[in-house]
DNA sequence: GCCGTTTTCGGCCCGACTGTTTTCAGTCG
């Protein structure tokens, strides 16, 4: 038996194989939308196909069905694993180097023979690449540049991803039940964006079990260190983690140490040091006594600093802060009241506006701001005016049904090349609230995309601006524009700037936080949510408005129904 | 591969950019 997400995971594996093999693009994207559908279905695979099969679920007919019967019986498919022996499995990495498409990747592996990043790079460099048609010096050039970038990002993890492999060993490491403390440190504990790898600290009276137990771990493929106090692995994923292991009174000085960044590690041994101590991993030493310090408060009382969170530990200011004063308490996940920014079928989310809204108010939020693509957004089954006509008739019925719950009636409207939201103003008019996005045209010069933001800014009907920069991280930069043009823009004309909490966004970026807050610039914190677990994420993006120094007064979706209603309210007059 | 009918084939979402071409294919979102 196999499950729905494992279905549409093969689904999605053909799409993108019957690309390659240069089929009809159509058959491609019925796999996909077939993929789409079944993740989105409200009950179970049976129940899927049955429905299927009885013509109730437009876009999956006889030949879809019987393939995901296929799978669902026997827990593989015959078609995908016949799809699969055409090409060598290397292909499909080709596919991530920007500018490399079905089509390009299928002429490569077809007339040079190139199966995989390493082939593809040399045949660059041999200018192999210059008589194949279609092929040029740029593009040459431009799939070198793209290798370059991949390889530069190959060393980095999104924090989602770390998050999520740090939590597997820490729990496999308490398991075992030789660890007394057990905590993450590094950048994953600051909570950078993107981590590098992973740092465990542990006490324990019996190291060895524990060490043991970690370089044992399932996921473990190599071990590069195996120790007493340390030992270093690397995971399937790609991902090193190191596991430390203390005596008990070295704990506080080591996790301060081991969290801090090189920075924020260098300017408290300079502070230690005008107080005649030193401070290393092992301790802070008067002369060559260390002071008994039980935790973390207790190492930065004793440098005469106020605690600072993990997440500020960046060698910015923060020590000259903590010198002043207590930080003011930041925000946490139990501090949201409502999501902000969630799509539905009504675009190119997963689910139907009710089960969204049902979702949202099962994680105790009290309202959600659906927010589905406008017109323009072809490629993500964007809304007709007919369609928002029919959404917002849903929502008025919903919010009847489920009150007090409120179901905002909000948009992602496209930021036009000229600066122009997506509908005219008597649809715009309809709208609880508007973030306005920009989908397309990315490669503008930072005059002409500022201009571009700024115009949609000074449109009344925007209630704040969507994943600024654009970026995805790891993947892609963001494009050119002027952000504190943005943001002064924003303060003038009462306008928020969302932090759009996907793992691949994280944008706003957080360096830019505390100015936008210095201005009254509100910062919602918005899943951007496709589907139900999509609406979790908020958990990243709370993590890096932590490390901007963000409060819950700074972040909209923390206030409650009335206030936010209003504030929508009074932005639109 | 699906769908709907001008009912068994032809259309399926689209606009723009890039690099290759000299009118367009491939890629992207």
């Amino acid at each position: 038996m196999a499950t729905a997400a494992e279905i549409a995971q093969a689904l999605e594996e053909i799409a993108v194989l019957l690309e390659l093999a240069g089929e009809n693009p159509f058959k491609s994207r019925a796999y996909a939308n077939a993929a789409r559908l079944l993740r989105g279905f409200d009950g179970g695979v049976d129940q899927f196909l049955e429905q299927a099969r009885a013509g109730q679920i437009k876009g999956v007919g006889e030949a879809l069905v019987e393939k995901m019967a296929d799978f669902q019986a026997n827990g593989r498919s015959a078609y995908l694993d016949e799809l699969r022996s055409g090409f060598p499995p290397g292909l499909l990495e080709l596919l991530r180097v920007p500018g490399l498409g079905a089509k390009k990747v299928k002429a490569l592996y077809e007339a040079l023979h190139i199966a995989s990043l390493a082939d593809l790079e040399t045949a660059c460099r041999e200018n192999r690449l210059l008589d194949l048609a279609g092929f040029g010096q740029k593009t040459q050039d431009n799939i070198l540049a793209g290798i370059a970038q991949l390889r530069e990002y190959s060393g980095r993890f999104l924090y989602s991803t770390a998050r999520a492999q740090a939590e597997a060993l820490l729990e496999h490491l308490r398991q075992t039940g030789a660890a007394q403390r057990l905590e993450v440190a590094g950048s994953l504990r600051r909570r950078r964006e993107t981590v590098k790898d992973i740092d465990i600290l542990a006490t324990s009276k019996t190291p060895k079990k524990l060490m043991d137990a970690f370089v044992g771990h399932p996921d473990v493929r190599r071990v590069t260190g195996h120790g007493s106090t340390k030992s270093s692995v690397v995971l399937a994923t790609g991902i090193a983690a190191d596991l430390r292991v203390l005596d008990d009174s070295q704990f506080a000085a080591a996790l301060v140490h081991f969290t801090g960044s090189k920075d924020h590690n260098i300017q408290l041994r300079a502070l230690a040091k005008t107080q005649d101590r030193t401070l290393s991993e092992y301790g802070l030493f008067a002369s060559e006594k260390p002071l008994r310090l039980r935790d973390e408060a207790a190492v930065y009382k004793a440098l005469g600093l106020h605690f600072v969170p993990p997440e500020l530990r960046e060698g910015l200011d923060e020590i000259e802060r903590a010198a002043a004063g207590e930080f003011p308490r930041l925000i946490e996940v139990s501090d949201l009241r409502g999501a902000l920014h969630v799509h539905t079928n009504y675009s190119d989310g997963d689910l139907p506006l009710r089960r969204m809204a049902e979702a949202t108010r099962a994680r105790g939020w009290q309202y959600l701001g659906v927010c589905d693509h406008s017109q323009s957004a072809a490629y993500a089954g964007g809304m007709k005016p007919d369609d928002v006509k029919r959404q917002h008739e849903e929502i008025d019925r919903l919010n009847e049904e489920l009150a007090p719950f409120r179901i905002f009636k909000g948009v992602e409207a496209d930021i036009l090349v000229d600066g122009a939201l997506d509908y005219d103003e008597a649809t715009l008019a309809t709208f609880d609230f508007v973030i306005a996005s920009v989908h397309s045209r990315f490669n503008l010069s930072e005059a002409e995309m500022t201009r571009r933001i700024v115009a949609a800014i000074e449109n009344p009907f925007t209630t704040m601006v969507g994943h600024l920069t654009g970026r995805l991280l790891l993947s892609r930069e963001g494009y050119a524009i002027d952000v504190p043009a943005v943001l002064e823009a924003a303060a003038r004309h009462g306008a928020a700037i969302e932090l759009n909490a996907h793992p691949y966004r994280l944008d706003l970026d957080w360096r830019w936080h505390r100015k936008a807050t210095a201005l009254g610039v509100p910062i919602p914190i918005c899943p951007d949510a496709h589907k139900e677990e999509g609406l979790d994420d908020v958990a990243y993006g709370v993590g890096v408005a932590r490390k901007g120094c963000l409060t819950a007064d700074n972040v909209p979706n923390c206030w409650d129904v009335k206030k936010i209603a209003a504030f929508f309210a009074r932005r639109k007059k």
